[in-house]
DNA sequence: GATGAGGTGAAGGAAATTTTCGCGCGAAGG
DNA sequence: CCTTCGCGCGAAAATTTCCTTCACCTCATC
């Protein structure tokens, strides 16, 4: 790419919404070439023609716009109307799945998933907030029929740790990575042989030590109002249901009766005054 | 509008995504009308000519298109490969978010954060998946320095809400709207006199009779694979978060400090050796 | 310093868009 | 029933925008 061309482009990545809005002519002026040089570049971009990438161009700036529009300020501050809160949360929360998304390791997640199918029995640790993605995960477990305990009691986790051996799993949730309540069982469990898993926001951190498999979770930024638990939260979230999806498709013929027997379990602890389901 | 104008506008709203593909020309032979009438048209639509309604529709398709194109097929099949369930997982809960920002009522959310914030306790129930989330709101609250106690076990919760007076709050959060084992603590906690918040997903179920707030989480649809409680646990949470905020922002004086002050206290659960938080 | 391989823009040609203008249809009045 | 008028409509001209060609200029290489 040249020159000019750099600067053309450059033009276009940075404004797209303005440069949508310009004439071949105009776009030429604003970056000192010539309309030659931004059809070329309009090309080089692969578009048949600069009509196209203008067509494209306005395209993207919607998308920003459409991206950015909640998230007026990314922060949310103390005096914001209810309504801002309501619509940064609930950006803040999107882009943390998306970014959860991009960034899971699906060799990882495979191996997880196969670990969870095939397992004895799993064992799932997390503390605090940690702690409800813990439950989660054991619920939805054991709704497919697959023998699972959440530990939220540390000294528990351990003793319970102690008992795990090849062909089973342990699990350890913490967003920090190096949450000692957590780790200490996870360590247990991998020494004794399991297969350990941790799910958490530093790859990097004490944890993986233990951990024969890491899924990563997004860390998204935090603010005094929003900690960091709320994001952390939301991603670890995902992954328990890209695990529990996972698990649920490799055991299918066993996880289909299962979910519809706990389904049908339940159904008479709703009363029939309401409307049907 | 002309009946020639009117082909041409239907044939624009119909699919914008073409339209915006075809050239003057082009669309007047397709809506069998000339391109004077297709710029005509472009004008009544408020548009200079149709250069920009072009470039309207362009924008508008990108945004129609991006909000289908990761759900390739909006279902997860059981022999979906791993990264489509990821994909698919991470856009349903998008969709989940948004349509829940969307759809909450901005008066009864702001109600209920004035009661929480003014609550001299507040009770939550919920069994299931939304007892974690119940847990979670209680946490979320007990870290600002407001005294909140999950209720699961439905027995002890009745017990509790006859405790309950004017100035106390009740939160049940039911999906169904209809889950007999959260509706009647909170029907206690109504007649006793203490605010109440139904936080589910049919505001018109039974648990809204005992309800003087209701908060409406976003009902999407559920599959085999993909029961009910996963989606409407995100959308739970998210509610949850804004009313967190929302009760923080308004008792920001105290909730601050005891928001560091809880930071401080866990501190020295995390391991020295890991990466910095 | 000569040479050649691009990068670059001016100008002309093609295609798009916009405007103009007159035709024809239907409604209202004779 | 006929005339007249208004108006929607489209063909074609006018204009703008976009694309292509070609010549010039720059810079690296020998």
């Amino acid at each position: 790419m040249t020159r000019s061309m750099q600067r053309v482009a450059e033009a276009v990545a940075s404004d797209p919404a303005a440069c949508a809005a310009l004439t071949v002519t105009g776009l030429a002026e604003l970056t000192g070439t010539s309309e030659a040089t931004v059809v070329r570049t309009a090309r080089l971009l692969g578009y048949p023609g600069y009509r196209d990438l203008r067509l494209a161009l306005a395209g993207l700036a919607a998308h920003q716009q459409s991206g950015r529009a909640p998230a007026v300020t990314a922060d949310i501050a103390v005096d914001d109307p209810l309504p801002d809160v309501v619509a940064k949360l609930a950006y803040d929360e999107q882009q943390t799945l998306a970014d959860t998304a991009a960034g899971l390791d699906m060799v990882q997640l495979s191996a997880a998933v196969g670990a969870l199918a095939g397992a004895r029995r799993t064992d799932v640790y997390g503390v605090g907030a940690s702690g409800l993605v813990a439950q989660d995960l054991t619920q939805k477990l054991l709704r497919i029929g697959l023998i699972a305990q959440a530990h939220s009691d540390p000294h528990l986790a351990v003793t319970n740790a102690v008992q795990l051996r090849a062909k089973d799993v342990a699990v350890a949730i913490t967003h920090s990575g190096s949450t000692g309540d957590v780790i200490e069982p996870l360590r247990v469990a991998f020494d004794h042989g399991a297969t350990t898993i941790a799910i958490t926001g530093r790859p990097d951190g004490p944890v993986s030590q233990y951990a024969d498999l890491v899924l990563t979770t997004s860390t998204a930024r935090e603010s005094e109002l929003r900690p960091a638990a709320m994001s952390s939260r939301t991603s670890q979230l995902l992954v328990v249901d890209c695990l529990f999806i996972g698990v649920a498709q490799r055991t299918y013929e066993s996880a289909a009766p299962a979910l519809s027997a706990s389904y049908e379990a339940l159904a008479h602890r709703h009363r029939s005054g309401g409307p049907s389901r």
